[in-house]
DNA sequence: GTCTATAAAAAGATAGAC
DNA sequence: GTCTATCTTTTTATAGAC
């Protein structure tokens, strides 16, 4: 299963900022146009589906992320607490530091909702269950555990949320530093 | 200041429904017409201003709202457990147990931003002001509150994004009945 | 694979009658 | 205060040349 269009990942890393930042109802064409470089006919030559399949597009290339670097992060040596920093160490990359939304959540908005939301379950339900197995292997109930990793997922979108609407970055950064020790309480 | 246009509140239900389900750019002037009953040049004859002004308009509401009922809560008898608990109730009744979005975490995604951020913030300091008052009137240190009612926030806004995002309005109610305690802890 | 040109639909906005 | 009609701009999408 070789990529069938390469080119169509070099366009991600704009799409993902569009999406992210805009929402899907948000971004037009002619944005997309202007920070891809391409004219809208070729962009329909990559993404014949339009929108929709650029967010596809998008949406894949971050569920890959997530198992690749995010959960990876996860399995590595270390106990719980060391293993849950290394990984909001790259949460925090992503994110750049707090600067930038959680495309995950935009996409919760709007009428992209419905077409998405099972995607997006999907990857936020892996997400807490990698979290979930570190505590669970760190001698945590299994119970207690996943009720954490929700709290986790819980602080870490809200996060980003308050940094956006207080213009404070350093809001999603304190929530960061505290979260492997309020997790792992 | 007697109300220049009352009629204009009675747009705000669904204005509001609108405006936090669908985001600045998902909500179009046919919706609007739709959810209102009223025809475009109607909505003109209330809110000169477009969109811009019916979002205005909401946000207004939502202030007084916000101040009213949320921080009366607050403001009532009762030890901080107490107090926490009668604003929990009505925040969750405003969020229809986790069902609907929040209107000012939609607003701070796409074209709307920049034009709301200010208003959005100054209502979240408050709400967040009027939190660590309560802690502190309860003997908490002063930072210790802020710090508090910055969690108390970023728990609501996560729990009401996670909810969405999982078709799980239970994520919010179990977030909202941690909320007192965690806050006093 | 990219472009220009263009079509078709939707969105934002206003004029003017009632 | 509401409507119909109309206008302008923007958006989505496609055809066809290079």
């Amino acid at each position: 299963m070789a990529k069938q269009t390469p080119a169509k990942q070099s366009y991600v890393p704009p799409l993902l900022d569009l999406f992210r930042q805009y929402g899907y109802d948000g971004v037009s064409l002619s944005k997309i146009s202007e920070a891809t470089g391409l004219g809208k006919a070729s962009l329909y030559h990559h993404f014949p589906g339009g929108k929709d399949d650029m967010v596809a597009t998008v949406l894949n290339t971050l569920d890959r992320w997530l198992q690749e670097t995010a959960v990876d992060a996860l399995d590595r040596e270390g106990d719980a607490l060391t293993r849950l920093g290394r990984m909001g160490d790259r949460i925090r990359d992503a994110y750049s530091h707090g600067e930038k939304p959680c495309m995950l959540a935009s996409l919760m908005l709007g009428s992209a909702k419905d077409n998405f939301q099972p995607q997006v379950k999907a990857m936020l339900e892996r997400w807490m269950g990698a979290i979930a197995a570190v505590l669970i292997q760190g001698g945590m109930d299994k119970a207690l555990a996943q009720e954490r990793s929700e709290e986790a997922l819980i602080a870490i979108q809200g996060a980003l949320i308050m940094a956006r609407a207080m213009g404070d970055a350093a809001i999603f950064e304190r929530t960061m530093e505290r979260l492997p020790e309020q997790i792992c309480r």
